[in-house]
DNA sequence: TTAGAATATGAATTAAACTCATGTTTAAAA
DNA sequence: TTTTAAACATGAGTTTAATTCATATTCTAA
């Protein structure tokens, strides 16, 4: 399910939409054996890391011949991109069910709390996150890109929309800003000792909170 | 000049000291192949991304028989940990330059300016900054994070010492801090558009001021 | 039923990093 | 000046991993 459309976005972007050679899954047989590749590749990313995993050991680790991998995946990358983006998709969903700051009676502190409790719950439950968007950063800045735009634009609609100290680019900076570098601030803590972890965890809260004082009187 | 010192660290955490089959240059003739392969892969890096640049390519673009890059250097990535820390020793070395914050008459916003437009400028006049960077990050995290540990440790003695307010761990976490989430955002307006480009760079300055308003009253 | 699309399969191809056996040059000790 | 060990040179050859492709089988809609 998340396959199907991953794939075809790209293909959307790469190519004028010819026939492509790796197809969507259209059969349920198909559809599991997919599924089982990504079950199968993000466990091993996470485990030796994308650079250190075969996309043999992938296919025999999930059952599956070499060459039917590559019916469904472009190559490699498109392994890493599809799990990169149901990531993606999930931490926007999440950031979505989160009431718009105007529409809460929360003080400022506490709807940063909020909103870097999220977060941190997210890659609290998700470890694989964060191996996985190791390598997208360098390897595929591209998708990275892809990713990062969508949650800026969802953080864009829970900044106040009426007040008039905000413009719309205002917004989008500021919504750029909190998802670049406070967001990339709590990825880096999820590397360190918890103490340290502990640490930059309120100082990511601190930035972001006089951050958006600053704008929001 | 450079690469002795560099293949050397990189010698001391690898392995125990043995020795080993890639050299330091100690003749005129072979620092100068070095040197000449560390320009062309700069070249090449910043042109076709580290990637798609073949060891071969660079090899035979610096008139060097392959052999004899592998002589010098252990493997790809080590050309490219050459080139990154290269430019960290040259930020780091500006960095050092900037009279620390306690020392100088200037408001806390004069001195922010000042600490972000050395770096906006180093990054101005180091175009292959962003190129070699961009692929440390994803591929060689470790050092990508060796880098930064110095920049941070230089950023640290710039803060007030004496100052009771800030104890050795604050000094830390807010250089940690001012590397990585505000650096990360100057580094990523390098690849936007000149507007936008503009209106982060006045963001990064909001940011690390008001974070640092918040710390030193 | 049946043609055409979708899927299956794994040996073979390609390509790039890296090795290594062998020969030459350098510098400094004897 | 000779000797000698370390440093350097060289490029064909090895390895390893991604990706292809020819061929065979299975669906599915008309």
């Amino acid at each position: 399910m998340f396959c199907q459309e991953e794939v075809d976005e790209m293909t959307e972007t790469s190519s004028e939409g010819l026939a492509r050679k790796w197809r969507q899954p259209k059969q349920a047989r198909s559809l599991k054996r997919v599924n089982r590749i990504l079950a199968v590749a993000e466990e091993m990313f996470i485990e030796k890391g994308y650079a250190a995993t075969t996309t043999k050991a992938i296919a025999s680790q999930a059952e599956v011949p070499i060459g039917s991998l590559y019916q469904f995946f472009p190559d490699k990358a498109a392994i890493l991109q599809a799990l990169a983006e149901r990531y993606t998709d999930l931490l926007d969903r999440r950031l979505k069910t989160l009431e718009p700051l105007e529409k809460t009676q929360l003080s400022l502190a506490d709807y940063v709390d909020r909103l870097t409790d999220l977060v941190e719950e997210f890659f609290d439950k998700y470890p694989g996150y964060r191996a996985i968007f190791m390598e997208v950063q360098g390897t595929m800045p591209e998708l990275d890109e892809a990713g990062d735009v969508q949650l800026i634009q969802t953080l864009a609609t829970l900044l106040p929309q009426s007040d008039a100290s905000l413009s719309q680019d205002d917004r989008e900076a500021i919504s750029f800003v909190l998802v670049k570098a406070i967001g990339n601030l709590q990825w880096l803590s999820l590397g360190q000792t918890p103490e340290l972890r502990q640490r930059l965890s309120l100082e990511a809260r601190r930035l972001a909170l006089h951050y958006l004082q600053s704008y929001l009187v």
